[in-house]
DNA sequence: CCAAAAGTGTTAAAACTACACCCATGA
DNA sequence: TCATGGGTGTAGTTTTAACACTTTTGG
């Protein structure tokens, strides 16, 4: 197609930076690069925008096919155009943060013949391109947003119990929260709903599992509500 | 230059919305089309990212030449890749938010041959492309982010009474605020200066004026500090 | 019966809200 | 002298922070 505008143009692409929690630590997923530029290193996955689909399309397609994983939370986080990016030319990337909950979904550990891995997110070997950087972005970002936006749950299984729920932002904001305190805040929003169902095969006493009411939250932010912890 | 990677490319803009106070108002810039697509129709200034400059330079140079407007604060926004967003072809906009105080800049109301004027946000015409879309977007974000980051003060002058801090609030959150409460709340924060300076030209008792000690909120930031209103 | 985590209340301090008057100044 | 906005304090209420023990359950 001739382009209409005749400007040089920048290739564009999407990066992701995938978000889980495992028992004690706020993992990532990265993508062992086997081409050059960066052949052997660790980088998000993501690709190129193509012709015909959305930012958003691309990063869900790009993330499903390079790990698996599909109809998770993803949230644009911001586009990094600095010029020397990407060693071969110009490339602007799109990038976005995406929240699953391992137990919901199946993650190809390893997938295209290429080696895919979750790492800690105090554990990062250093990335490719300028990984670090839109590293960092969607730490600050998700710590900064998880204390305003219920966005936590997705992280957890759709049941869980409190504790779950306590020590996702434990490992989130990298601080203790106090027990009680902690659950007299979470409930008095009224935006869970206390099933009638336990904690199975734990060691000792079971927990209530509660569920977070989107439907609620909604209807109660329509109405002047703040989630905030 | 052949392209390494292969693939169509979207052709990249960027897109500034303009934000200052007149006396009552919050006000944007915006600029009256001369070609079609959307010919007479109104835009957010913008225009194409050269492929010798950064998403941020482009935002910079496209301001300065279609408002006459330079070193103001200037924030990304959200990156738009609709697929119909521009009828030509396929086009995806960076979009920028910036905040500019009117006394301390000088704005050509007309440059480049167009037009250029200021609209109220509560009165503002329907816009050219998907900038109905882009201009909600940055005013969510700034009513949610000038509540817990000091960026206010770049709609100010430099020095000002501590009654335009507030009604600057006033206009952007869209409710009144108690004088007293305020002014505990914002003198408490410890970020401003006193200055042994008055209003001037003013028809009755003159206030003292104020400005906001960047360094000294920097300082309490990196020890925990967190603005909010 | 022991280990482990669940669940629960109170108190003191701090922050927030609502509210009204006198003062200084220039016209 | 009047109109305009500047500047100030308090009391009631709400929110937050700190803190420890008993209960339940499975192993």
């Amino acid at each position: 197609m001739a382009h209409e505008y005749e400007y040089a143009r920048a290739a564009l692409t999407v990066d992701i930076v995938v978000f889980a929690l495992d028992e004690n630590d706020l993992q990532v997923m990265l993508i062992e690069r086997d081409l050059d530029p960066f052949a052997g290193q660790w980088a998000l996955p993501g690709g190129f925008v193509h012709e015909t689909e959305t930012l958003d399309s691309a990063a869900r397609r790009e993330l499903e096919e390079e790990t698996g994983l599909k109809e998770i939370f993803l949230e644009q986080l911001y586009t990094f155009g600095a010029m020397d990016r990407d060693p071969r030319e110009r490339v602007v990337t799109v990038a976005y943060f995406a929240l699953v909950n391992l137990e919901g979904h199946d993650v190809r550990a390893s997938t295209d013949a290429r080696n895919a891995a979750w790492f800690s997110v105090d554990e990062l070997p250093s990335l490719a391109f300028d990984h670090d950087t839109i590293m960092d972005a969607a730490l600050e970002r998700l710590r900064g947003k998880v204390r305003y936006q219920p966005i936590g749950f997705e992280l957890l299984p759709s049941k869980f119990a409190l504790r779950e729920l306590q020590h996702m932002y434990e490992v989130i904001l990298d601080r203790k929260l106090d027990k009680r305190n902690f659950r007299k805040k979470i409930l008095s929003m009224d935006i869970l709903i206390e099933l009638d169902e336990i904690e199975k095969d734990v060691a000792h006493r079971a927990a209530k599992l509660y569920r977070f009411d989107k439907n609620k939250y909604d209807r109660k932010t329509r109405k002047g509500f703040n989630f905030e912890l």
